[in-house]
This record gives structure tokens, sequence and C-alpha cells, in this order.
DNA sequence: CGCTATGATTATAACGATTAACCTCGAATC
DNA sequence: GATTCGAGGTTAATCGTTATAATCATAGCG
């Protein structure tokens, strides 16, 4: 074996004449040792460059400092908004992120969770691929992971954050309505993702309740990719009657959806409304500027860490069931107006209730 | 201490009747069981859910497959391309990357440096946030460390992979001024960068080539975020003779400016050509689309890898200087074209000859 | 039948930290 | 003066792995 090329804790403590016992004691600001001692220690790990190694010490203590995080999509800003909060709040407790990225795939999404799993890290926080058809339990005996955007299957019962997306696609459709527009069609994501199904019942709540029918030509189904969003939006705009809004149900479809409407030299929103289901940074310099539906990104992340800490804190016992369910913000920007010809007062009813929780 | 959450190599060992020798032997394929003996393991590696524990194995072996990589920014789009090239060669080859943002904050990024240390990485690609001052020669003993896109000082020796920035903003207004420009603008970024720097001296050339003046007011001294894209283009834009096109220095930059341009009701490139160093994902997708440079992040992050997987394998034979240096490509879209009333033939001469390198 | 060569398997010492258990020694208490 | 006490230190076992040397069959060979 080649030289040590670091420091040990064996070096600092001759270095300061004293045990390893000491050196440990005053990192950890346990034993108090006389002040004296204490200095030469402290002295002595910064001449050496000392820093203690973390994977030594987890070993002893079973205790890791470090959270794993995978997502399905780098590309995809919204999950990087995720993982901005989670390393916002794990670096402020100590902790290191390894993150991963799943790339949609399932299986590479399994492999990284016994990768990290393999890294004994102290939990992780994941944004599944996919709808587990086969959750695997032995995978929750593993570390504690909380769940964040996506429930990983019907009837979950575990730790997650989420945003009512429901509720959200309600607000969004509502908004759509009642700007007066009646012929509104959707452009759906994956329904076997919980997002993508709670987009849809929320669009058809909001849609029911106004006493407006969904025409089956008017409800596409995307699968949250550009290309899907682009012909859908290319269906959409052959039809004989074109809607007069479109409510895609994530960021990458509206991309898709805004390409398909310059190529068939319409605009919005004179020619036909758009409203986003998912914000991008930058959808404030589109043309229009997109009305969207803002996800709380960071907040998410922040909140799926600290449940897992909380997790983490309880050292194994199963915590209880927590949902945190958070608010997505309606930003109503300049691609939604009223339709042409149609007045407000024609087309809306009095609201008639609450979105059921 | 709690009852040991996992299984460990003794488990299997006493599951499959053997010594954890033979179970090290058979996961590390290296001692040749008995094919018998080989499959009673196995079969008890996965009955018990055993991963062995990378910690224990590093810090055995002193070989760790964790790679470090630190950013500077997680909200820019260039940064993530680095990432995804970054996580995508090292997963490939069963290296796992701790990720840490440094928030443009120079002492943040040496204390995540000391974290990662502190985890035995194996190495780190790091795309440092700041010229260092004092550039500290004791931190290139811990660990090997690639550069990417910023040299950390100036006559850098070492490993990195850049883009030739010179060249690439040379392109650039070259492409200006073909277009028949001549009162072309420039808000610069921060000069202590490398990347900075090198842009306006492309740009420089490109002028100075075309015996084009570069106005004292027409050179705007931004610092690579949004707002000082912003500004930079509102005092352009109330000079008694405005530029007829503008070079903008980053992503960020650009953005503060097509924010400036419709604030002033100003329209690309009817009234003025935009050039954006650094091309957006989405830069398709502006109105006007956005002519750009775009910097291959995704093949720099790959190539970093690459270069920090041959100094680990060294194994810390300090490794001679290696500067690779990519090209990047500059896509013409809508926001650049001729300036209003004006002939190309009128300005371009003789190309003389090509940039030095 | 010894003796060795060979191949399979095992016992055990690290790796760098933590920590329980154990020393040491002077001051305080009786 | 003996006993207790406690602050300040040390020793050594341990975590889960790998590496090395040692052990153990087994077969080949003269």
């Amino acid at each position: 074996m080649r030289k040590k090329p670091f420091a040990t804790i064996r070096d600092v403590a001759r270095l300061a004449s004293v045990s390893v016992a000491t050196v440990s004691g005053v990192m950890n600001k346990k034993a108090v040792a006389r002040p004296e001692v204490q200095k030469r220690v402290e002295e002595a790990m910064k001449a050496l460059d000392y820093h203690p190694d973390r994977m030594a010490r987890s070993l002893k203590t079973g205790l890791s400092k470090v959270i794993g995080m995978v997502v399905p999509d780098l590309k995809n800003p919204f999950f990087v908004d995720l993982m901005c909060g989670v390393e916002e709040v794990a670096r402020a407790s100590g902790f290191s992120v390894i993150f991963s990225n799943s790339n949609k795939d399932q299986a590479l999404e399994k492999e990284n969770l016994s990768m990290l799993y393999s890294h004994r890290v102290a939990g992780a926080v994941v944004c599944s691929t996919d709808a587990y058809t086969a959750y695997d339990s032995s995978m929750t005996r593993r570390f504690p992971m909380v769940f964040v955007d996506r429930l990983p299957v019907v009837g979950f019962k575990g730790r997650a954050v989420t945003v009512d997306n429901r509720r959200a696609a309600y607000k969004a459709t509502r908004h759509l309505i009642e700007l007066g527009h009646q012929d509104i069609a959707i452009i759906a994501g994956r329904m076997d993702l919980s997002g993508g199904f709670e987009r849809v019942e929320g669009f058809r709540e909001a849609m029911q309740e106004a006493h407006l029918p969904i025409r089956e030509e008017y409800f596409q189904s995307g699968d949250f990719s550009l290309a899907s969003g682009y012909t859908c939006t290319l269906k959409l705009l052959s039809l004989p009657q074109r809607p007069t809004a479109i409510f895609s149900s994530n960021n990458n479809m509206t991309l898709g959806l805004m390409q398909a409407l310059t190529d068939r030299n319409l605009s919005s929103p004179a020619d036909i409304s758009v409203l986003s289901y998912d914000d991008f940074p930058w959808a404030g310099y589109f043309h229009p500027k997109l009305t969207a539906v803002a996800q709380p990104g960071l907040e998410m992340g922040r909140r799926a860490v600290h449940m897992l800490q909380d997790a983490i804190q309880a050292g194994g016992e199963p915590l209880g069931e927590e949902l945190v369910v958070l608010e997505a913000e309606l930003i109503i920007r300049e691609s939604t107006a009223s339709p042409a010809n149609r007045s407000v007062k024609d087309v809306l009813p009095e609201r008639t209730h609450a979105v059921t929780k």
C-alpha cells in the first residue's frame, strides 16, 4: 500500500502528545480537556490539515451524515428546484447529499436505491419515476425514505410531501372558465403517476361544476414529454372546432404546445389561451408570458428533508404516516385571456362549492 | 446500541456456512470458490438483502467510489448540464456523486471541499466560484481535482476542461459584424473569472479585425447576474446613439437584457439584435428565438470525469498539466438580423486572419 | 506410505474513528 | 491517615470490510 496520504487521528494525537481518545474528545466537544491540552490538539489538527474520516466515524457509530436523493430527470427545472431545497437544508444541518438520476427508468431507480443503501445513507428523499407495481416493502426497511411530488403507489401509507395537484388544476381551470372559455381542452400527463391523474381530476371537477362538457376530442393523452405535448396540440388544432383554451399538464408538454402553436402560426392568447401546469424560471420571458401553476419546488425539497430528519432522529422506529400537502400558486400572466366574441357573463355559473379535500 | 438494522458479511457467511473471507472472495470475483459454494453464497446474499458497506470497504482499501462535485449555482442551467454529464459517466463506472452548491460563495466552496475531503472522495470536479486569490496548494494535496469551465487562477497549471471562450466570442461577434452591424455593444461579465475575461477578449479581437471601434459607452460591465444584465441594457438603451446589436456575456444577463427590451417596448431583432453567450434549453421558445453561443456543458462534464478518473487511476502520483479546451457552437436563430438601413457590403472588410490560439 | 504441490477455505490483523472501562493523582471529607 | 471522589487521561475493543498468511484436504508421485 502506498504511503498514507492523509493525517489520521493518531497523527494528531502523536503531534499533540496525547492519546487518540483525547483528540476524539475535543473534536466532539465531549470530554472537557484542560484548555491548554485542548488548544494543543486543535493546533495539531490545523497543522496536519486533519479532517476526520467520516466513513470510519460512521462505521463505528452507525450514524451517517449523508442522505440520498433520486430524481427522475435532471433536465426538468422542477426537479432541480426540489434538489436545491434538499441541498439547502441538508447542508444547513451538516448533511451531505448524494444525488442520483434515475432517468425515468424504474430499474435504474431501484439500482440507485441499492447504491444508496450500500453507502449506508441515513435516509433518502426520492421522487419516484413511476408507480411501483411491486413496491418493495423490503426497501423501506433499509433506511427511511420520504417521497416527494409523486406517491410511489396508490393508497400509499408512509411519509411524503406533495402538492395538491387536484386543487391546483381546479383553480387553473376555474381561471379559464371565469375568463369565459367553454371549449377547453386538456393535455393530460401520465395517468399512472399520482400527479398526472390528480391534475385531470381537478380539471374535471371545475368543468363539471360549471356544467361544461369535456368533449372526448378535447381530452388528449400525453406522457409528460415535449414531443407528446407537440403532437397532442397539433391534433387539437386540426379539429373542426378548435378549443379556445388549452390546459397543459406539465412544463415539458407546454414547451411542445408552444412549439406547435408557432409552427401553425397561431399566437396566444389572441388565437388560443394556454395555461401551463408547472411554472418555469423563465416563464416570464416567453412570448407571451405564460400563465402557469407554480409548484413550490424549493419548499417541497426543504420540507422533505425536515421530515426525513425526523425519521432519522427516530432511529428506525417506524414513524407513522405523514403526508404534507402544499399548495401551488396560480400565476396569471399573459397567455390567458377571454376568448374572442364571448362575454364572461354568458358562461359563468355561480360557484357552487369549494373543491373537496 | 440498537439492533443492527442490516445484514453484514458475517451474517451472509453464517447463512452460507462459510467464512467471511470466502464471501468477500466471491463478491470481488477474486478467489475462485467452488461453483457450488459460490452459488450458496450468492443465494445467502440475496436472501438477506445484503449489500456490502461501501464505507467499511473504502476504509479498508483506501479506495473510494465516490467523487464530489461543486457548482456555484444550481439555478443556472449551464451548471445543471455540467452535472448531468458528470453524473452520467460517473455512474457508468460505478461512482456515486456528492453534489454541493457553493452558492457563489468562496468560503462555502472551501468548506464544501473540506467536507468532500472528510468523505474521502476519490476526487472532485469543481467549478470554482471565484478566482482564488490564495489558491491553496494544500487542497490539491488532498485529492485530485479537475476544474471545469473556470480556471481557478490565472496561469493555472493543472487539469481542467474549459471551452474556448475567446474563439466563441470571436465567432459570435463576427456573426454580428457580417450582418452589417457597426454599433455593437457588449455586456461584459465578471472580469476576474477566466470566462468573463476571455469573452471580452474574443469580442475585442473581432472588432479590431474589422476596424470597428469599441466605444466606451458601449462597454457595460455586468456581473453575470440577471439584474446586472437588466441595468446594463437600460443604460445602453438610453444612450443618444443606441447600439444596433448587443452581445451579452452569459445566460442570466441575457434574461435581464430581454426583460429590459420588453420594458422599453423594443423588439428584437427589428429594433436591436441580441446575441447571447450561453444557450438555454428553451432558447428556441423565446420571442424571438435567441441566437446564442451554446457551450457543450454535457460534454464538458463527461470529459472532466474522464480526466478525473485518469488521475484517480494514477493513485496520487501527480499527473501533468492537462487542459482540454472544447469548442462552443454558435446557434443562429432569430434574434440577430441586419441592422435597418444598412447593407452588408458597406462594412465588411476581408477576413484577415483566423483568431490566434 | 510419506512427501509435496495445489487449490480451496479460514483465521486474523489491519483500516480510522468512537467509547466503555479503566487508571492516576491530588483535594476533600470524616 | 484512610477513604472517597472526580477531573483528566489512557487502553483497548469494536464497527464491516479486505488482504495476507496460515491451515486443511486431496491427489500425485516415487
